[in-house]
DNA sequence: GCGCAATAATAAGCGTGCTTGCCAAATCTC
DNA sequence: GAGATTTGGCAAGCACGCTTATTATTGCGC
């Protein structure tokens, strides 16, 4: 078999097509925003004073780099990281009237841009391709070395 | 709409189980081989002594990544670069024979991978699925920042 | 209430992936 | 065939995304 066929290559370029399209609608709207950032913004407008590794379950990404991430979204003003008042190890996550702002700018962007990423499908493949990657993704969530960790709630 | 349920975040969820996939198997295997390294030392030896810029069009990475992923593969002495006889600006890349021999060994792991990382569909979901992500991507590729540059030939 | 395993955050390190900018060499134009 | 444009490789820089190890705390077991 070809790489060209195989799932693993076809999956990276299918990521990297979504990055660009997140970046490109970013920088036209004048925004200096990284998917990653996004949905650490997401998480913690939902989750006010969550804790940073509570917050990484819920993106699926692993401590170690949400903790970068939010150290940009910080020094930005973005956010605010104090340490939480029931367990002093414990930052809990809130975000500034600024990273508020931000989000609602960008969210409609975000979500306007989601269906070009799918271009070249019918509305119709479009369904089916998001009903089998849902599939895929609840399937092989624990394989992954920083799965997704819904709030019990 | 919900971050959980958007094309993007899902994409980027499966292509990191899929980068979990390969470095848990090629590490039980015992080899050190990542994706990239992989998808770069098949493309060399399927077009031997071809430049680094093509190769990164084979494999649909820029430039400047090729370049450092090749500078490893050459300090592993996994690859050889010696400038073009025809352009003195290019680097024409070709295996040694311990890149050949990691290939051999890796092929076979890489390829009995592949279907485990659609784990959670029917074989007639992962056709489907395998088709539409095809599609997606062709018609994707030139957003790409890095996009697939087939040679002519 | 004390030792101890578990957990939150962080640091250091490796490997992508991209950008911009540079130099050298090739090619295109006239 | 000289000057302008394009191209290959590389360097530097930024942002992930992961690993392992370290430190500070917490909570468990007894």
């Amino acid at each position: 078999m070809d790489i060209h066929s195989m799932p693993g290559h076809l999956i990276r370029r299918l990521n990297q097509i979504s990055v660009a399209l997140f970046s490109e609608h970013m920088s036209r709207a004048g925004l200096t925003l990284t998917p990653v950032q996004f949905a650490a913004l997401s998480a913690v407008e939902r989750h006010p004073g969550t804790d940073q590794a509570t917050v990484a379950g819920l993106v699926a990404y692993d401590r170690a780099t949400l903790g970068k991430v939010i150290d940009k979204l910080e020094e930005r003003g973005l956010m605010i990281r104090t340490t939480s008042p029931t367990d002093r190890r414990a930052k809990a996550l809130e975000l500034t009237q600024t990273g508020r702002d931000l989000l609602v700018t960008a969210r409609p962007l975000v979500l306007a841009m989601q269906p070009d990423i799918l271009a070249g499908l019918s509305e119709d493949e479009k369904q089916t391709f998001m009903h089998l990657i849902e599939k895929i993704t609840m399937a092989g969530n624990t394989l992954s070395r920083a799965p997704l960790k819904p709030l019990a709630g």
